[in-house]
DNA sequence: CCTACCGATCGGTAGG
DNA sequence: CCTACCGATCGGTAGG
């Protein structure tokens, strides 16, 4: 008979969205989460089918709370380019911003599910598609509105911000170089400026 | 009473390189490495000392699996903007031409352990840090033979290049895009076109 | 390099 | 949401 406290859930998916973030999604298992939360890892299990569902809510969870500190500051920018730089200067380090104590969960989880098939691959995969996607629509609008070069790939471009992000996150957390955050503006300046409109 | 096989500790190395390129540093166990090399665990364990001495001899042996395959093509391309660009050409997608199955255990460690302390941590930042240093080394020699602009910043370019590395490496594994090989080509072509000496 | 263990922890189940 | 389990696996030890 449950008698579930009405935040239950939520303080799981925080808790948890937590674990994943400093240790990845090995490190999050029943046993620690039951921990972190102060109750039995049966307790705990009682509200997933499986660990596999404890991690795909975990990063249905990640995806959720990127809107607010990532998705919800860009909106305010305006339209085009001015919205995909603000999308990029977000995007850098949101995790300390959304008060996490790790790295980037999608992140972390790409390089730990290369070659791991099954459902929390392709959830994963749906949030870093999901994501491309996101930049790609701005890009496009930043080209319709003569901000960026209407002839360059914006798929292309897409590619080199990931690329961008992914140095920034491994100097940042990993390599802790203090001059992380300005190596990372500086790239996405000079990207940015390189995929002006060229003439005048 | 040892009687160890005069290539055991070769096979144990080979052997656990292909599961940590395949599952990460969590996924090399001593149980799994015992399976793979046909061994019993404690047979495996009569050779190390602790199972992070597995990890970190693992990624010594990752180092110098580096050395056929991307360092020496690379050493021999003349020095300066041709060896540069060798050296990143023979970096993506190395594992595969290493005959490993997976990815690259120091990229996925990186995000493995951004917030673990320890020898294993240590190790990896080590084989980071001389690598990004070894990139450097030719980025030097290009600015001095006028192949590159003098005017650059060295560690700038190293960032960069790490960037493309990265996303490459995601798009090509987890992503499986088809055109992450030309996107990644593409990204240093023009990375490299913008770095060339400014005047005529 | 083996057998035979150790306590801890894993995901998960039974039953309430 | 709990106690009380289950078999499997973890890193590691004893002793040969």
């Amino acid at each position: 008979m449950p008698k579930p406290h009405p935040n239950t859930s939520e303080r799981l998916l925080h808790e948890g969205l937590r674990l994943l973030s400093q240790q990845g999604l090995r490190g999050v298992t029943l046993g620690k989460l039951a921990e972190h939360v102060g109750m039995s890892k049966s307790g705990v299990f009682a509200h997933f089918r499986s660990i596999e569902d404890v991690q795909i809510a975990l990063l249905e969870h990640t995806a959720q709370s990127v809107a607010p500190v990532i998705i919800e500051p860009a909106l305010r920018a305006s339209e085009g380019l001015p919205r995909l730089e603000a999308f990029m200067h977000a995007w850098f380090g949101w995790t300390a911003r959304a008060g996490l104590p790790g790295g980037c969960p999608v992140a972390a989880a790409m390089f730990e599910l290369d070659d791991v098939e099954g459902p929390v691959r392709e959830k994963v995969l749906e949030l870093e598609v999901g994501w491309r996607k996101l930049l790609r629509l701005q890009i496009d609008d930043a080209m319709r509105l003569g901000h960026l070069d209407s002839g360059l790939d914006p798929d292309q471009l897409v590619f080199e911000l990931c690329g961008i992000y992914l140095c920034h996150h491994v100097s940042l957390r990993f390599v802790r170089d203090p001059s992380a955050d300005t190596r990372a503006q500086r790239a996405l300046a000079s990207l940015i400026e390189r995929s002006r409109p060229a003439r005048s």
